[in-house]
DNA sequence: GTTTTTGCAATACGATCGTATTGTCAAGCG
DNA sequence: CGCTTGACAATACGATCGTATTGCAAAAAC
């Protein structure tokens, strides 16, 4: 055998090359072709770590979502031992916003995802909406707000990303909810 | 010349066929040939009234936009003479919400077209938010509750797409936002 | 009746697509 | 030292893409 080497570090790389891509030209741009100069490798590279398209597309997806996960995560253990309800529901809010360059990128290629797997009926959906759900439930002084609580969030991410609504704005309709809910 | 067509028409016509390969397959599958059948006429009657590809794509953008206004416009004058701000508020969030198969489709479309514009550095974005957005504050006790209100619909609405939410659900939580703004 | 112009169909062209095939080089095993 | 095998690279293939070109029937204009 020859060099042995970090599958899984080779399908990341490749899949960033792809959220390039995405982020900057949109899905439809995605070819094997373009993610492959993208990163800087061959073809026949990315065909060998991913054997169809559709393959690498999956992992992608799966790779932003831990990406967002781990953002969470890390924000939320950030606040310290022992956090106020409000306080946790809010970080977790404002991280997954499309704040900043980075999670805007995420966010362009997360709605082209949600396109792409609309229409898929061979759903790759996984439920973390329902986990997301619940754990917003069990910081709501009203756990049935939750549904709302999600549903703002989204919409207001996707105004900030479509540019019709400012960071502050969003921020300031977050607050205005959560003002009303506790 | 020949027999005079209603050129309007027409477009529309292939407008309405690319609508139902994009809600079926999504817009990845929009091709000139894919519309053309479709619509069971040639590829040089669509090359005859959109000159690209691009251009069928704005104008099947402007038929969406028509639609939903024209939705709302009928369902707010159905309410009858001098209906009551908060009457009238839900009938327009209810109304953009995908709840039937039609507008489902309609917003399968929508949000296809949203990750298609997302990157299209030359906006064709017209500002219908800004005037929804101002239409909702009229309505409204507090007028800077507006964003939020659009942004929770627009959520619930992409939740409901999504199949994460039911449309029971995304009422119930409408409701539970009126009841609190009001 | 001729001419002109519109409405469309057919087809051709070059680019790009996803994927299959094939070859090659290096590293570990016996 | 062979020999196998994993990690690529190169290229080929057939399909599909957007669009340009060409042709033609029919109706209005003259």
């Amino acid at each position: 055998m020859p060099k042995r080497v970090d599958v899984r570090e080779r399908r990341t790389l490749i899949a960033d090359a792809l959220m390039r891509v995405a982020a900057a030209q949109g899905l439809e741009a995605v070819s094997v072709r373009h993610v492959a100069a993208a990163a800087g490798v061959s073809v026949g590279m990315v065909q060998h770590y991913f054997r169809t398209r559709d393959e690498m597309m999956v992992f992608a997806l799966d790779v932003v979502r831990d990406r967002n996960q781990a953002r969470v995560t890390a924000a939320l253990s950030a606040l310290g031992p022992d956090p106020q309800p409000r306080a946790m529901l809010r970080t977790l809010l404002v991280t997954v916003l499309p704040l900043d360059e980075q999670s805007r990128a995420d966010g362009l290629v997360a709605l082209a995802f949600l396109a792409y797997t609309a229409v898929r009926p061979a759903g790759v959906k996984s439920d973390d909406t329902a986990q997301m759900l619940g754990f917003i439930a069990s910081l709501l002084p009203d756990p049935d707000a939750a549904v709302g609580v999600l549903a703002l969030m989204e919409g207001l991410g996707m105004y900030v990303l479509g540019g019709q609504y400012t960071a502050e704005q969003a921020l300031k309709a977050l607050d205005a909810q959560l003002d009303l809910l506790f």
